[in-house]
DNA sequence: AAAATATTTGCATGCTTGTGCAAGTATACA
DNA sequence: TGTATACTTGCACAAGCATGCAAATATTTT
């Protein structure tokens, strides 16, 4: 794993890193559809502003897919990238490699 | 997921979330014996007190476990522990469950 | 056109965190 | 007993981050 996959890694672990981010994340585990951000502020201790700003984080680090419907903006879980990006790590913490 | 489950995870995933941090993890990866400080600190660019530091981190989340020798402590990585809470977080993503 | 709804953004603020340095502690070695 | 080695900790500091509020933007509805 190079330095940068440790980067991009570790920027992705900090972004789900945080309580109310991790807690979106996990809302939205439970959604087949998605889920505006007025619908996501419940499962969450902030205000709207908030919940904006914490869903563009995990926008940007591709967590979630956002797609613009009217004046609402749909939030959904890149289930698959996330989960393949945790069981690489998992599974490189599993095995004892080889030093290259 | 609970809450208390939420706290708990987000606050390992904010410990990996660290470059440093995580290249500590990396680092020890790769070792099929546990490293002392002094060694781990080649692969990351803080000084003595800093690995310190962030060992300490992570050893209270458990990724780590610490033996003493001598003036030595040797760090191991927690692979299964570390794995697992990868693992569930990585199913939980990946399948879309019933709300309670 | 005006009001309501959904979301974002600028600003200020306070808390957290990563860091280096220097000093301290603990253990081994000469 | 002194000196080297390994690691930790107090202090100071700068940078980052989460947050709320109020204002701004965008879009729909009346």
């Amino acid at each position: 794993m190079e330095r940068m996959n440790i980067d991009n890694l570790a920027s992705l672990l900090k972004a789900l890193g945080e309580v109310n981010r991790l807690s979106l994340v996990c809302q939205l585990c439970d959604c087949d559809t998605p889920q505006n951000a007025t619908c996501l502020c419940s499962c969450c201790s902030v205000d709207a502003s908030g919940v904006s700003r914490h869903l563009k984080v995990l926008t940007q680090e591709g967590v979630l897919s956002v797609e613009k419907d009217g004046r609402e903006r749909n939030y959904s879980l890149n289930r698959a990238y996330v989960a393949q990006q945790l069981r690489n790590l998992a599974d490189r913490i599993e095995s004892i490699q080889e030093a290259s």
